[in-house]
DNA sequence: AAGATACATAACGTGGCCTTTATGAAAGAG
DNA sequence: CTCTTTCATAAAGGCCACGTTATGTATCTT
């Protein structure tokens, strides 16, 4: 499936309005998150180098029980850093490169915005 | 003072060995702990903005006390995202730039690494 | 020196992350 | 249907991040 992200990025030229920023932020506050931790960046990694991996592959290779494994799961999934699919009784997972290239230029918009006018 | 760091970016050519890899994950994960707030992010966007910053001017911006502001400086600063130098009684913060763009080229080589003999 | 200003730190409570052990749910095998 | 395999979830404990209030430290002013 995969019905293709609609807008990476929409073109604007000037900055963002003040309230996408904020709302911007949450969202990358839980992108970071994601790999605000050694473990999920082994995960990521090791996602890095085979393009889809089994769950207890992973949990094996890594040395990480497999209850830990899911836990880390959900976290990259919320943080869309990670895709999971079903297949048979297993469960596949890649590395949702879209999603992390769109977070990392979310926040390098943030790292270029400039006060136009700053009166105070 | 400030005796300036010795080697930021080593000549490299191949992708790092696996124990360096292994290292630049404890650094890396430091490094998204440092964005992995909405506080943080929200100094971060501050200092984006302004090139330099009091300490008390953000946090009263911001609307944080002053205590929490300095909990929050010192995670950005372990996390290598925020340098501050004291001026006076004051203390200026701004962004560490070239160490956020450090980071976030070791992360994208992590990315990049390629299982290159698999025998699985 | 005494007071004010700007930050840092200590102490404390709350909440959430992280991990393990145990249990449940989904899919294939026999 | 029963059993096994694969993964998710629940429960419980340890630990740390995060927040406020109070106090300490450094610098400037008078």
């Amino acid at each position: 499936m995969s019905p293709r992200t609609p807008d990476p990025s929409p073109p604007h030229r000037r900055v963002l309005p003040l309230a996408i920023a904020g709302a911007a932020e949450g969202d990358l506050a839980a992108y970071f998150e994601g790999l605000a931790n050694p473990t999920r960046l082994r995960i990521v990694q090791r996602l890095a180098e085979v393009k889809e991996a089994r769950v207890s592959d992973v949990a094996l290779l890594l040395g990480i029980s497999q209850p830990r494994m899911s836990w880390h799961l959900r976290l990259l999934r919320r943080a869309r850093i990670v895709t999971t699919r079903r297949y048979g009784r297993e469960v596949l997972c890649r590395l949702d490169r879209d999603s992390i290239q769109a977070s990392f230029t979310r926040f390098s918009h943030l790292l270029e915005e400039q006060s136009e006018a700053e009166p105070d």
